[in-house]
DNA sequence: GAACAATTGGGTAATTCGGGTA
DNA sequence: GTTGTCCGAATTACCCAATTGT
């Protein structure tokens, strides 16, 4: 049962995902502890992202069915830590909508692909004994992976170094430092339409 | 009472499945010995995987029941595709205790220890574009990652090899073809204590 | 729109849990 | 360090009429 974000949940749909009784969502709904809205004839809709939002505020593991309806997950690879911490900073202030995770590692950065498993990725071309149009490639080529946007980033792009990067199956090769604002509007069109107007 | 690796336990339930007092659970969570969370009315709830972890800490045997929880997940990975059906295949009569998944590419076995979250991996030292002493080394110095045991294979083992891969964090240095029994003997000593004797 | 099965709401009773203490 | 017992509270279980979805 993956659940989109826009998926409406019954009061039982919340149940089987947490594991409790339809009776407990019922009166955490009544309690005010989760946001929802009535039908016409009173039965309780949730939306996933007040859920998530109730089981973050309750440190409450999210079930993986659930993942998707979170925020949005961004990776950001690079192996200078000054350009990972103010790219991470400048992306702080979004924090309700992107969840941003960092690391200067190439092998910790696959690692995070498979655990973290972010909506979009940026990566350096040049990490430290792993190639980036290589891992771009591999992404792309795994369907399990090939869903994941991924922006490949380099000190000097060239005409050549963006043709790659696009073959490879890139959606965007920037120079860095990366502008923020191309950035977010980047991960606005790699989205997923959000319940923005509910 | 099967317990099902993603079902969620409570205090007694566990009390039931260690044959202790549902007090002494509330003790060890509030002691920080069992990893747990609360539902909003302060609920204990806990994992079967940080069940296991606790049992396998403390040298406690694992209950039956719990049994499907603790299965070692094993990761192979070997760009000899021959080599890791042969192994696959003479591993899947132990399947009852460990799950095996396979992958020929260096990458997409990264993304697979993140996603996978196998207990033991199997590294080819040569791998395309990967240097395995190098992921091993990575593996190590991850926290997240840090518990895993590895495992180095190549078709030449040589004495300066076997010295670099336990200065790296590998619990074993072996020759290809690798040995099935051997392999389970290490699977044995790096697994939690079995229930044999309940 | 009407009929049907499945699900939900509201209320209340039964069970289980948490915290403090012996 | 583990077990047992207390009470208030959280969670679960059960009822049937009403709502929803096909």
């Amino acid at each position: 049962m993956k659940i989109a974000p826009d998926q409406l949940l019954t009061s039982s749909e919340v149940g089987v995902l947490l594991q409790v009784n339809p009776s407990s969502v019922k009166k955490w709904v009544d309690d005010g502890l989760i946001q929802a809205f009535r039908t016409p004839g009173g039965h309780r809709r949730i939306r996933p992202s007040d859920l998530v939002e109730f089981l973050h505020k309750h440190r409450m593991p999210i079930p993986r069915d659930l993942q998707d309806a979170a925020r949005r997950r961004l990776l950001i690879v690079d192996d200078d830590v000054t350009q990972l911490k103010a790219l991470g900073r400048a992306l702080s202030r979004h924090s309700d909508r992107i969840e941003v995770v960092t690391t200067a590692n190439g092998i910790d950065a696959l690692v995070l692909v498979g655990s973290f498993q972010p909506n979009l990725v940026i990566l350096d071309v040049f990490m430290p004994g792993i190639d980036g149009l290589e891992v771009c490639r591999r992404l792309k080529a795994n369907p399990e992976t090939r869903g994941i946007h991924v922006i490949i980033v380099s000190g000097h792009v060239t005409a050549p170094l963006k043709k790659k990067a696009l073959e490879a199956g890139a959606v965007s090769c920037l120079n860095k430092p990366v502008d923020v604002q191309e950035l977010l509007s980047i991960l606005e069109e790699t989205s997923p339409v959000e319940a923005g107007a509910l």
